[in-house]
DNA sequence: CGTGCTACTGACAATATTGTAGATAGTACC
DNA sequence: GGTACTATCTACAATATTGTCAGTAGCACG
């Protein structure tokens, strides 16, 4: 016999905007962790709540949504490091807090982590750290402070100064969780990292 | 009609070590390029020419090969930077020499690259990289130059000042080809890079 | 030449994943 | 209430990938 439709308990309706902003944060969810390959539609759905086929009508197709999630990550990405930037640092302590705050978007919000799986997987050029627009500003700001009459110093100088923290801390974002270099308890851990990197950084900038 | 056998032109039958060499050549070149979830058992025996029942049966599982390219690439790097760590640097021009000779291992060779995917798929720990006895060595080296009398720096500061260009030139692997970052013939490019960094790690070391 | 060993193969099974099609059910608007 | 719109569902198709199986063929050794 056939068996009746089985009336749904109930089926929740979201706007598009909300169903697709909740849909890119369960896939920027398993892109931190996993990887551009490790989104799929299934699992990116049963986190929402919904079924596969509802993934693809809000996106189009799976490359659609990883696009989507990968614009929406290097955004928040970028966003992050503007912020953490914006202040000019006088001093180590405030370097350090300024390493502290990249730090916080790259490794503990995980976009560097994201940002590491996208620029392995061909899907953000390296670029997209965006260090050489940094090290304009500060070099500007380098430049200002020597006074008029002093000589400037090179501008690779500054670019360097910047790079070197910009890669160290990535690669620091790596293995947040298991990793001793990052382990937040360590004596050698990385907030006594970043605080010693910033006296050497802000010596070098002075000196 | 039943078609007749097709007598195969030939088969290549090689010992079971070449062709286990073989496979892990293919498989480790995929994994380089594009992490240890594009190891398929049908590209990689493709790349070798043979039928991919042929890599199950050398290896057992996917798993299990990837288990030994995993390995066998992790023993290379750490092969490679222990020969490019080896001599203990007194100019600065030496201490280029050796970040030249480690961006070579993890750069060139793409060791870093495949580390890093390691690292962030959960297969390898950071601790891999094994920065810390490198550190120690180089803190009795740096000891022992102070002299008996002279009061020792801080292992703390060594191992610091080991960790920062591993790093840095770890993340500088990511994009080899494509990147600013690495561009050769740059003039911001990582040699320059390289070796204003072992300037500077020169003369922190010293002072 | 025959025999044993095993590297190797084609065909198939099992499963996962993306994508399609048609139906269903909230919700707003008349 | 009735109707249009569309977010959502179930069911299915198509493909890719891993793994199994029984048999084939190269090579060493008697």
């Amino acid at each position: 016999m056939p068996r009746k439709p089985a009336p749904e308990p109930s089926r929740r309706r979201r706007t598009a905007e909300e169903a697709q902003t909740a849909i890119l944060d369960a896939a920027e969810r398993r892109l931190a962790a996993s990887g551009p390959d490790a989104i799929r539609l299934q699992e990116v759905a049963a986190d929402v709540g919904v079924s596969h086929p509802t993934v693809l009508h809000h996106f189009g197709s799976r490359e659609a949504l990883v696009q989507a999630v990968v614009r929406r990550a290097l955004d928040k990405l970028h966003a992050g490091l503007l912020s953490a930037v914006q202040a000019a640092p006088e001093s180590t302590d405030q370097v350090t807090a300024l390493l502290d705050a990249v730090f916080d978007t790259l490794a503990a919000r995980g976009h560097g982590r994201t940002f590491l799986w996208l620029a392995l997987s061909g899907y953000a050029p390296t670029e997209d750290l965006r260090v050489h627009s940094v090290a304009e500003a500060v070099h500007a700001i380098r430049c200002a402070r020597r006074g008029p009459g002093k000589r400037k110093p090179p501008f690779e100088d500054t670019y360097f100064t910047v790079l070197l923290p910009a890669l160290a801390l990535l690669s620091m974002s790596v293995g947040v969780k298991e990793s001793r270099v990052a382990g937040d308890g360590d004596p050698l851990g990385p907030r006594r990292f970043r605080r010693w990197l910033a006296k050497l950084i802000h010596e070098h900038l002075e000196g």
